[in-house]
This record gives structure tokens, sequence and C-alpha cells, in this order.
DNA sequence: CTTCGCGGCATTCACTGGAG
DNA sequence: CTCCAGTGAATGCCGCGAAG
């Protein structure tokens, strides 16, 4: 009966979606409690989803690493996730959706009145832009903005390391100090970023996989244990898109792959 | 039972600063 | 610039407890 099967299949997909929402409001919840793991997976979640509002709202294609829009909308959504309330009747990328579009918009009201003030200068003021003076402003005005959504991104970086037990505050003591070390450990934390099994083992349990890291890296159990901090820290940075930024702070951004680290490996220390 | 995380101890190695 | 000694960090080996 085409009807029953219809019926049927209705009634399992009510329940895919029962259990997507049932699933959705149990991380959002955790998320709220300070769970980061759960945070982090409801943003890989909707990756798509902020790119998508944010670009929308822009009405031109944004790129994760070079689109501060996208930071904006990242930081919207940290937001909303923390200010849902699972109990009622709306659904998460609505209101997920509404707050995105109103930080941005918030954002561009910003900087339109911005450059207002410089457009409707005095001539002189225009002149003073010429010579570099406003200009300097501006500058500040955007390090500021950018400063604001690092900030962001360094709380949610944060986050994730204390979810592995690793506070921010220790990184620069378990980076190694040796610079053989610190290439064979960033080595280590590469092969894991770029690893899907290994990654999502480093996920589910929160430790590194040492016995599958010492086959791929050749580097031995010990190096690997005294180096898990450092392993865990670098890895996040290298397989977390949302922490791409923090590349530049750490010199891997030019890192190109293995056994290409530049000229100056002394430097590639995590601060 | 296997794997992970961690600690102790002895040894090896890299870095640094001083002397020539 | 090269050599050398001192210092501190890394490594290897062994073992223990916890967790899955």
């Amino acid at each position: 009966m085409p009807t029953q099967k219809f019926v049927l299949l209705s009634i399992n997909i009510m329940g895919l979606i029962k259990l997507f929402l049932f699933n959705l409001n149990t991380l959002i919840t955790s998320a709220q409690k300070g769970d980061p793991l759960s945070r982090e997976k409801l943003i890989k979640k909707h990756y798509h989803f902020i790119a998508k509002i944010c670009s929308k709202v822009c009405k031109r294609y944004l790129i994760w690493e070079n689109d501060d829009e996208l930071s904006i909308g990242l930081l919207a959504f940290n937001e909303a996730i923390d200010a849902f309330d699972t109990a009622g009747d709306v659904k998460f990328s609505t209101f997920a959706g509404v707050v995105i579009k109103r930080r941005l918009i918030d954002y561009f009201r910003h900087q339109a009145k911005f450059e207002k003030e410089v457009l409707s200068s005095t001539f002189e003021e225009k002149n003073e832009l010429k010579t570099g003076i406003n200009a300097k402003s501006i500058n500040l005005y955007n390090d500021d903005q950018t400063k604001e959504n690092l900030v962001g991104i360094i709380t949610y970086y944060q986050d994730l390391l204390v979810g592995y037990g690793i506070d921010i505050g220790q990184l620069p003591e378990v980076s190694p100090k040796h610079r053989d070390t610190r290439e064979n450990l960033l080595q280590a934390a590469i092969v894991l970023s770029r690893n899907l099994d290994m990654l999502d083992y480093l996920q589910k349990y929160g430790q590194v996989p040492v016995k599958l890291l010492c086959a791929s890296t050749g580097l031995s159990r010990k190096i690997i244990e005294r180096g898990r901090k450092y392993i865990i820290a670098i890895t996040l940075i290298f397989s977390d898109p949302i922490l791409s930024p923090l590349k530049r702070f750490t010199n891997f951004d030019g890192y190109q792959g293995e056994k290409d680290y530049g000229e100056d490996q002394s430097n590639y220390r995590v601060v």
C-alpha cells in the first residue's frame, strides 16, 4: 500500500527530526553549562549555516580566513548558544540566524557611522586623511575590531583547551625549548590534525592516540607523551578553521607540509 | 588485557657564554 | 672564528595507576 509506506516514511522522518532536535538541545544545554566540546560540536555543525547567513547579509561570498564578518557571525553564534531557550518553541537555527544578522547590522552601522564622520569632515581634515593622520585612526579602529574578534577566538581556544585539561597559561611551559623537539612535535600535531581517525579519537576521548601517532610519525612514545599538551594545542589550531587566525601568532601560518618549516625554525613556539 | 598519562632516574644532547 | 666547559632540556628505560 503506497499510503501505508508514506505514513511509515513520515513517521521515520519525524523520528529522525525529533532525534536530531533532542541531540541539538542536549548539545546546547551542555554548551551552556560550560562544556567546550559540545560548543565545538555545535559550531562545527553550523559552519555552513553561519557562512550562509553572513554571506546573505553581506551579499557576497565570504572566506573564513579573510573576512571579519564571519568572525562576527561566529561570535554572534556563540552568543546565540548562551542565550537560546531550549524549552521555547523557536527553532535554534532561526534564533541563531536572527542574532547573527543583528550583530552584523550593528557592525555595519558602526562602520557606516565612522565612515560618515570621516566623509563629513572638513577639507583640512580630508587633507589630513590624505597625509595619513586620519588613516592612522582608521588603522587603529580596524585594529580594535580585529582585537575584539581575536578575544572571541582566544576565549573559544581557551575553552577548547580546558576540555583537554590544558590551561592556556601552561602553553609557554609545555612548549619544547629545543628546536628539534619542537619540529618533531609540530610534525606529530600536523599528522594528527590531518588524520580523521586520530582526530576523532582525540575529540572523543580527549586523549592522544599515542600508539597510532608513534606509528605514523616514527617518534617514540615518550616524546609524544611528554609533548602531549603541546601536540593537542597545535592540533586544535590546525584542525579547527575557527582558530586559523591564531596561526599567524604561532608562526605556523606559512606552513605548507611535512619537512617544510620555512627559514627560521627557532620561532615555532606557541607563544 | 590494552592503552594512556605520568613520574623517577641516569644518560645524552643542544645551547650559550667565555677564553684564546 | 673556533674551541671548550657548564647548564639545562630531552631521551630512554622502567614502573604504576586509571580507564575502557
